[in-house]
DNA sequence: CCACTCAAGTTAAGCGCTTAACCTTCCTGC
DNA sequence: GCAGGAAGGTTAAGCGCTTAACTTGAGTGG
């Protein structure tokens, strides 16, 4: 059977709570009392349970993570960083993949509680902000990642989805590009750069060539059927298109290679995330980086805090960076 | 304040031994007591606390997944299906990564333990058995995936990696090229299937170039390095490279890229794992596709039955599939 | 020499559940 | 009319910890 408290407290023949003092090292216990416990731990190799002690009230040492697809580079290349820097507190990460599906998020949220972790870590979209209100008026750490609601307090590191978008769109305008096309998911990051790229438009006094068309995913697949689409219906093939993440563009690049157009000199792609696969595309993929270890290493440090007690939500918005590669021209 | 079991019981006006009955579905209630606890439950948004229920001996509904790298795309696809599958149960998993590094392995063995997690799912290399024996000691039910130790009995979910490797080589080999380099890192999976190339050489009377070289990571960087190293080290330079996953693989056919070689003209590349990037990388990527839904399926329903007290060792070996697409050239 | 302090433990309650053992009713059959 | 059993609960112990409250004994000052 597994040793628990009460065999080391037999074999160095002291009670349960003294042992429990030393492995804490809380209340008053002598030096060679100190080691006689700790030898005997060593010697029978005693791991608490931390089901008992977090019964008492005590953490689980285990965050949840709950983003939309782990299979999705973005997402899995964050959760890495996410990892390594919750073991650095020496937690452990649940990971929960949703598909931005309300159902999901709800379930998982619920079950996790269940658990008793000890906070979230919310990248999926929340469309419905009252499923992360319940958890913040029960006062479970949470913090938000890859997202903004800027009406709500809440802890919450994000970029800056509106500028990116801005940035992206002036950056191929300033390579004379004039009819740009977006290619978007109806989530809220993408609407935003939806926006920021609108307003670019608009502020350079170019058109913006089609009603919002949304892809029904964040997928390859849907980045190449959105391409095919936009060239459908523009009645003056667009010259460059901004994919708001790295895959659709992949997908807008196969696409428009399958219709012969060679990337990016009949069209150029920028990108958004700068995955791993924005440099194994032909032509690389000019991309608005996201901090991505950045962003992880923040939002584990402001889930912390919020453990250790911090009641106050911070906000932090960090930098995109533009990285040229191949896949914009000059025209 | 959480509402918890006797607050139900109170409302209800039953012992707790009643409420849990009618939550676990066990004992004798009647449907007309089972219907007034299940609304106040209802009413109350009575949740059960899980880690209260796992002190008592029960599942804590949580899996371990160790694995090298979820960065990598083979392992988060992987994750993403073990993920959903787990999910069927009503498990949660947590996911680990190693980077193939003992000490990480123990340490997250180790405190998952604490937590009572119900089961490991182990990707990782696990090159010392030992810290495997000792969890199978403890009657921790435990499936391997991704490698074999065809000399244990285990639960084990793999592909023949050996016969994987003849397999690309003999197919290289049908495609008329005869000098073949090998890509490869120094973990099992991969000396196996250099064995498996090293076979087909030599069945086909054809030289093996180069003493083995293995590969510092599984990375692209490390497969870029090593075709330079080979290119370089070569007197002939080979026609077609076996990389043993599908990031060498890129790897290579960037460094040859580099090098103004034409893929697959000048030198055709395999890779292995059939990974999201093998159909980004141009050309397309001709590979081993590991069938990674049905070893999370496989893998996940192993464990669970281990978890329901299935003390039997099962092996389950999958067939790998070469999927042709356009970085192989007959010659 | 006594009152007091303080160090170093111990005792015991309790966290929120599960479950074996027990206790009432009420029904059934002979 | 009553043993026997089943139906529908209740009681209470215990899972492995933490911690507030208490005990004990040694040291200290006046």
């Amino acid at each position: 059977m597994k040793v628990n408290i009460y065999d080391v407290a037999k074999a160095a023949n002291v009670s349960i709570a003294t042992v429990s003092k030393v492995i804490n090292n809380t209340g008053r216990i002598s030096d060679k009392t100190k080691k006689k416990v700790n030898d005997i731990i060593k010697e029978l190799d005693y791991k608490p349970s931390l089901i008992a002690s977090a019964l008492m009230g005590k953490n689980t040492r285990t965050i949840g993570f709950i983003l939309p697809d782990l299979a999705n580079p973005f997402f899995s290349e964050l959760a890495r960083y996410i990892e390594d820097k919750a073991n650095e507190y020496d937690y452990n990460v649940v990971i929960c993949s949703t598909d931005y599906l309300k159902e999901k998020e709800d379930m998982y949220i619920s079950l996790l509680m269940q658990k008793n972790v000890d906070g979230f870590i919310l990248a999926s979209g929340f469309e419905h902000f009252e499923t992360v209100q319940k958890l913040m008026d029960e006062e479970v750490p949470v913090v938000i990642v890859a997202r903004n609601y800027p009406e709500v307090p809440v802890n919450l590191v994000a970029i800056h989805d509106y500028e990116a978008g801005y940035q992206a769109t002036s950056f191929l305008i300033q390579q004379g590009h004039q009819r740009i096309s977006i290619i978007a998911r109806d989530i809220w990051s993408n609407r935003e750069r939806f926006r920021g790229y609108s307003d670019a438009m608009k502020d350079h006094q170019l058109p913006i060539p089609l009603e919002i068309y949304y892809a029904k995913e964040s997928t390859i697949q849907a980045g190449h059927d959105s391409l095919q689409q936009i060239m459908q219906e523009s009645k003056i093939a667009p010259t460059a298109i901004f994919a708001c993440n790295d895959m659709m563009a992949v997908g807008a690049i196969k696409a428009s290679q399958k219709m012969g157009l060679v990337v990016p000199d009949d069209i150029s792609v920028i990108g958004f995330d700068d995955t791993l696969i924005a440099q194994i595309i032909n032509p690389a993929l000019t991309t608005i980086a996201q901090p991505k270890k950045k962003i992880a290493n923040e939002a584990v440090n402001l889930l912390m805090s919020a453990i250790d007690g911090d009641t106050q939500n911070h906000t932090i918005i960090l930098k995109t960076e533009l990285i040229e590669r191949d896949s914009v021209k000059k025209i």
